[in-house]
DNA sequence: CTGAAAGCGCTTACAG
DNA sequence: CTGAAAGCGCTTACAG
C-alpha cells in the first residue's frame, strides 16, 4: 500500500519533481528527451498520480455535482449517464446528489458541497432548481452551475431545455389529424417548467385545429404512473369521454392505459394514448406507445459540456440552448 | 473563495490547530469548555472544512466505489439507492463507476481507482465481478470490496445475495398449484450467478411435482425485453404451447407479454405469466405482472454496511449474505 | 525548457 | 485533556 509518488518518479528520471509534473498535465515546454525519460520512470515503478493531492494543491476538485430531488430517480438516469459520460471525457469526475427539494434545509447541503470544496460546479435538475434562495446564493458567489429546464428564465443564467411546447404541439396536431377532435389531457406537476410548456402545446395546436378547449377532460396528474391511472379512470367514466388522451409524460400514459383497460376498454380501438419522453417504459407495455422524444441524454450532455466551458473560463456559444423533440409513433393511436 | 481554514478557527479560539480537528472528528478527550470555544469559532466564521485536505492527510478517501456494468443502468438504480443512502448514513461518498466487463481493459481503469487514493473499497453488481484477473488482484493485495450475487462463491470473499433459487421454486410451484403442469421458461444470461439459481429453482419444483421437465418450452434469454419478446413469441407459436411462462426477469416478463398479446391471445386467460425482480416496470404494464420480488436495496445495503465494518477494521456478523424473496401475486397469471 | 521553495488544509504520531 | 512538529503528494508562482 506504499504507493510510489512524484519525488521516487523525479529520482529515478533525474529531474525536478516540477518536471514530472509537468509531463503528467501534458504542459506545453518538455523536451522531447526528458519527456521520454520521465515517461520511462513512471512506467518502470508504475506510478499513478494521487487524486486527493493534485485536489487540494490546485483547489480545483475536477468534479460536478449533479443535484436531483430524490423522488425522481427514474427520469435521473438518462440524465446521469449523460453527465457522467460527457464529465469523463472531459477528465471530470460527476458527484451525484440527490435531495429533498421540499425540505428547507437542502440548500444547506448543497452549499456545504461547495464549501468542503468537493465541487467546482452544479448541474441541477428540476424540480431541483427551485429553491430560489439556494441559486441566487450562487449566483452571488458567481459559483458555476447550469440548469435543465428550469422553471425560471432569467437570462442571465445558462439552461438546456428540450423544446416541449412544440413537442407537445406536434403531437396534438398529430391526433388531431387522425381524426379526433376530443383529446383529454393530464397535465404535470405545477413547479415543473415542462409540464406547463407541454400544456401550452396543445392548448396552441386546440386553437389552431378550431376546437374549442374542454375544461373537463383535462386532468392533473403528478407524473406518476398511479396519478396517470387515476386520472384516466375519472376521463374514462365521462359521459361524453375523449377518444384520444395526450399525457405529461410516458409514466402517466402506462397508468392511463392500465386504466383503461381495467374498464374493459381497448387502446388504440377505443381511446387513443399518446405520452411524452420516450422512456424504456414506452416500448415495454402493450400496445408500445406513441410519444414524444425527449433527448434527456443530449440534453444532459449539451449542459455538461457548457459547464465545462465555463470552469475552464472558455467562451460558450449559447447561453440558452432548445433541444428539438422528434414525434415516435407506435401502436397506442389511430 | 478565499475560504476560512481550521487555522482561522484555532486562533479565534485560541487553542492549537489539533484541538479544532479533535473537535470536527468528535474525538473524546476535549474539556467541554474547550469543545464550546471551538463550536463558537466555527459557526462564527462560518467555517467548513476541506473535503481533499482531509483526504489527502489521512489517507482515505471516505468513499465507494460501486461498479457495475455499463449496460445494466437499470438493475443498478436500487442497488445505487441503496449503497448511496447507507454510505452517506456513515459519513461515505459513493463514486459511481459504470465499465465495459466485456473490454480487457477495464480492470486497468478499476485497478486506478485504487491507486489514485479514490476509493477506500469496491462493492461488485454482476456481472462486473467476473473479472477474475481482477478480483484476484484486489484479493492480493487486501483491497476491500464486496460482490453481490456474484457467479463464483469462494469462501474467503464476502458477497451479499437474494434467495434466487428458493424465491423460483416458490413461484413454479405456486403456477403448479394453479393447475398449471406445462410451465416454460426464459433463462437468463449465462454468467449471471442469478440465472443459474433460479434456472435451478424452477427445475426443482418440476421434480418435486412429478413433472417431466420439457426442454422444448425453455429458451435462453438475455435478461432483456426483446429477448424476451423473441423467445416467447417461439413458444407461442409451439404445437403444444405451454399454459404458462415463467421469466428469469421482469424485463423479458413483459417482452413475453407483449409476444403474447401480438399473437393474438390473452393474459392469464390463455397464458400466464410470471417475472422475477418486482420493479416498477411489473407495476406499470397491464396486468399487473406476478412476480418474486428481489429487495435489491436492501442488499445493497447490507453488502455497503458489511463493506463499511471492513473499512473499519469492525468485526462482521455474516461473510456471505442471503436476502429473502417473496412472491408478488398480481393478474397475470391464474 | 527546467527547478527550488513554499504552500494547499488538514491528520498522524508523539510528547506532555 | 492539549499542543508543536512533521508530513500527506501534489501544484502554484516565481526565477532563471
Amino acid at each position: 500500500m506504499a504507493s510510489v509518488t512524484i519525488r521516487e518518479v523525479a529520482e529515478l528520471a533525474e529531474v525536478s519533481i516540477k518536471t514530472v509534473s509537468r509531463v503528467l498535465n501534458n504542459e506545453r515546454y518538455v523536451k522531447e528527451e526528458t519527456r521520454k525519460k520521465v515517461e520511462n520512470a513512471i512506467h518502470k515503478l508504475g506510478f499513478v498520480a494521487s487524486i486527493p493531492a493534485r485536489r487540494l494543491a490546485s483547489g480545483q476538485s475536477y468534479t460536478i455535482g449533479l443535484i436531483f430531488h430524490n423522488a425522481s430517480w427514474h427520469y435521473i438516469q438518462d440524465v446521469q449517464k449523460g453527465v457522467m459520460e460527457t464529465a469523463h471525457q472531459y477528465g471530470y469526475s460527476t458527484l451525484l446528489h440527490p435531495c429533498d427539494i421540499t425540505s428547507e434545509n437542502n440548500a444547506h447541503g448543497i452549499m456545504n458541497l461547495v464549501y468542503q470544496k468537493q465541487v467546482d460546479g452544479f448541474i441541477f435538475t428540476p424540480p431541483a432548481d427551485n429553491a430560489k434562495g439556494l441559486i441566487l446564493e450562487l449566483k452571488n458567489i458567481q459559483f458555476p452551475f447550469v440548469r435543465l429546464t428550469p422553471m425560471d428564465r432569467e437570462s442571465q443564467l445558462p439552461y438546456v431545455s428540450a423544446t416541449d411546447k412544440q413537442g407537445a404541439f406536434d403531437m396534438t396536431m398529430y391526433l388531431i389529424q387522425l381524426g379526433h377532435t376530443r383529446v383529454g389531457y393530464i397535465i404535470g406537476p405545477q413547479e415543473q417548467r415542462a409540464a406547463h410548456d407541454r400544456f401550452a402545446g396543445y392548448t396552441d395546436a386546440l386553437q389552431e385545429a378550431g376546437i374549442r378547449f374542454d375544461q373537463s377532460i383535462v386532468m392533473q396528474g403528478d407524473d406518476h404512473f398511479e396519478s396517470g391511472y387515476s386520472a384516466a379512470s375519472k376521463i374514462v367514466s365521462l359521459q361524453n369521454r375523449p377518444t384520444a388522451i395526450f399525457c405529461n409524460n410516458d409514466e402517466m400514459a402506462a397508468g392511463a392505459m392500465s386504466a383503461i383497460f381495467e374498464a374493459g376498454l381497448k387502446v388504440p380501438e377505443d381511446i387513443s394514448v399518446a405520452g411524452f419522453d420516450n422512456i424504456p417504459l414506452s416500448r415495454q407495455i402493450w400496445p408500445p406507445l406513441t410519444t414524444v422524444e425527449q433527448p434527456i441524454s443530449e440534453i444532459a450532455e449539451m449542459a455538461t459540456k457548457h459547464l465545462i466551458a465555463l470552469l475552464r473560463g472558455e467562451e460558450v456559444e449559447c447561453l440558452h440552448c432548445n433541444i428539438p423533440t422528434r414525434l415516435v409513433i407506435r401502436k397506442s393511436t389511430r
